[in-house]
DNA sequence: CGATATTGTACGCAGAACGAACAATATCGC
DNA sequence: GCGATATTGTTCGTTCTGCGTACAATATCG
């Protein structure tokens, strides 16, 4: 039950049941393909002369295609349907702290290529190398389809309206105008994205095709920050100033450690994998301190976790220790929002058969329904990529999403 | 961007234009009452003779009803439109842990007549005596126009889909088919609603009118518990398994006080009522133990406020820890959904120039964004009655909501 | 080889948006 | 006072499009 904004509605034309049933056309296509028209008539409840017209018009657009004429029991044999997702390409663009990945990939999230390199912190000089990389990338497959547009993904604050990335500690941007840099400099359409939005578009529109994705869920991404990407509804949750996802710097602990926010005893302070990290060398997290003393050791959060499934009892506690923080944070999000499922990503996820009973233990405990303890808690690898797969959806998924409407 | 859902869409027919505009015009008029056809045709964009069908339409049914033509500075004068609540009535009722509240409003939630009588615990008795009143109250209101309906809330966890509260522990229910019950008892339609997301649809709803209600806004209770009504993107979050809000039992201090719950140092067993009342009374909080403390002394939290304002130090020590700590679940709230505004509900509404400063140093501190931290909070005193009002809502709202598409 | 089943297309009807013309009702300039 | 102008609300013909029916195409089965 939506209730109708009275200051900025859509209202409906005579083209509007049209355009309607063409999106959930083309859905149903990129869902449940192959389909044939009479398959579609028969899931919408509805002639199959609307459906010819309507497939003609998606036809007509290259949106879909007809493929071979198959086997049937009886009758006429049905030409079945497809999406067209080969031959429509995505720059898929992942900003990270210390590199910088680059993808091209069609409109499925498959990889053509994909491209890494240290990453420039200034905006300017940033965009020229990636525009040069592009250019390049796009030059060595034209004949696997024409780009659509770029995907960019940062670890920060973005605003969509404006194309602006509001705040990114990480790389030290703030109200940074990357949209309209980065589609001057190439020429092609961008869209920007918070890293862990980016995250749970990813698994909304390219998760497990066949079991249906639920439309609650939430993608909690642990790395040198925690952050989360929230869906609800089936809609993503940006917050009124762009903020929302900031799930790192909920209160664990008012007198736990000090956070890099300036604040004390945040959730990211127990959990990101500087806390781990600053855990295991048995030092104190700080903003300067942890980082130097990372850099000189050379050590990552990959070494503690190798460290601790080699048998080393000292990685073994950090690496405990954290998901047990990490269980009581996600115990929040279930209290608050009751999500359908959480996934999990970060390089945590790699160490998960160690990890889950911890998680799930603390879950158990702070819950207050049974249901709610059984919410399914999914890890994600850093091998699928999915900030650059988010990125080629913010690309793709305008094409299929629901009409605004009312 | 919504993503369709593919296996249970809402396809567009020939008719859903129509009723998508008419729903469109039925909310303008809502809100910006008196409007002419020709204001609508201009705030539409839509030609003044569609609006005539469509006003014709919506006269039929008696949505709305055409007032007297008004004088204007040149031309025809428009005759005014306004919508019909005023002989549309409402049955709300709140169910409390020791009264339960009645109220018969219009459809707009001004009340006609109150009743509150001891609350019932048993399912059954709860019904029979509800329906007794129900019918009495309007028989003696029959003049004032039909009743279309029962809005029932409750302190606990209910599925609309089925109409059973799922678990109300202050009144010790579970798994109780409310809405059936009352519907059998009355023969009146039934809507069940958690209290603190009636509370949010209220604010929805019937918030001061012309300022505009924002789209994502949290509200939250104080109460014997602490809950939310969180609302994103217009629609309310119920969450997959419907106890969404159950925002009292996010992990504040993982070694603080034990939680009726039972778990541990959860938001609820620092800010909620009981626990305002057993820091005073300088006892530990327990679920046998407090109640029957409180029940001896006849202490409640009005009292401890009242001490507060007259000046009594041990009183108003206690209330500004509730104030501090409430601020820091606050905190968390903006941090990970970064809503427009906050509604705080409850008696400590009452104290609000006392409490606001120290809830406002205590989200400065915490939230990330300058931005978040100047998140307009907003108290609500138990005079608006706003469980009541929420109730209303619940029979009133369908009829203005938008119809649900694609 | 006709009966039956199934897919996809063609076509006529009807519902509704759209736009233009028109009726109704007022003020203003002269 | 009267025509020019402005504004509201209605009517009506046009056009777009959903919807149902009929039909063509293509296959299997008895």
């Amino acid at each position: 039950m939506r209730k109708i904004d009275t200051r900025r509605f859509v209202r409906a034309t005579r083209s509007t049941p049209r355009d309607i049933n063409r999106q959930i056309i083309l859905n149903l296509v990129r869902e449940h393909q192959p389909l044939s028209r009479a398959d579609l008539a028969r899931r919408m409840d509805i002639g199959r002369g609307m459906i010819t017209s309507l497939v003609d018009e998606l036809l007509g657009e290259e949106a879909i295609y007809e493929g071979a004429t198959v086997d049937a029991p009886r009758g006429r044999k049905p030409k079945m349907l497809y999406v067209r997702t080969r031959d429509r390409l995505v720059i898929g663009i992942d900003v990270r702290f210390s590199s910088t990945y680059l993808m091209l990939s069609d409109f499925s999230g498959n990889p053509l290529v994909m491209e890494q390199f240290d990453t420039v912190t200034d905006p300017a000089e940033l965009v020229t190398e990636l525009a040069s990389r592009i250019g390049q990338m796009l030059a060595n497959h034209q004949s696997a389809g024409r780009c659509e547009g770029i995907g960019l993904v940062v670890p920060g604050m973005t605003d969509q309206r404006t194309g602006r990335v509001l705040f990114a500690p990480q790389l030290g941007w703030r109200d940074v105008a990357m949209r309209d840099a980065l589609s001057d400099a190439t020429g092609l359409p961008v869209q920007i994205e918070n890293a862990p939005i980016a995250c749970a578009l990813a698994q909304m529109w390219l998760g497990q095709r066949g079991a249906d994705m639920p439309t609650d869920f939430v993608y909690v991404t642990v790395s040198d920050g925690v952050g989360a990407g929230i869906v609800v509804n089936g809609e993503v949750v940006r917050g009124s100033a762009y903020s929302a996802g900031e799930f790192g710097h909920i209160p664990l602990s008012i007198d736990g450690p000090r956070c890099l926010c300036g604040s004390q005893g945040c959730l990211e302070a127990f959990t990101s994998n500087l806390a781990t990290l600053s855990r295991y060398l048995g030092h104190e997290l700080s903003a300067t301190g942890t980082r130097k003393l990372l850099l000189e050791s050379g050590l990552t959060i990959m070494d503690v976790i190798a460290r601790s499934r080699a048998g080393e009892e000292r990685a073994r506690s950090a690496i405990h220790e954290t998901a047990r923080y990490l269980g009581i944070g996600l115990a929040g999000i279930i209290n608050a929002l009751n999500p359908a499922r959480i996934f999990v990503g970060g390089e945590i996820a790699t160490a998960w058969s160690d990890v889950e009973p911890l998680i799930r233990e603390a879950i158990v405990a702070r819950v207050l329904t049974s249901a709610g303890a059984a919410t399914p808690i999914i890890p994600e690898p850093a091998s699928d990529h999915p900030r650059l797969r988010g990125a080629a959806v913010l690309v793709a998924a305008p094409t299929f999403a629901a009409p605004r409407l009312a």
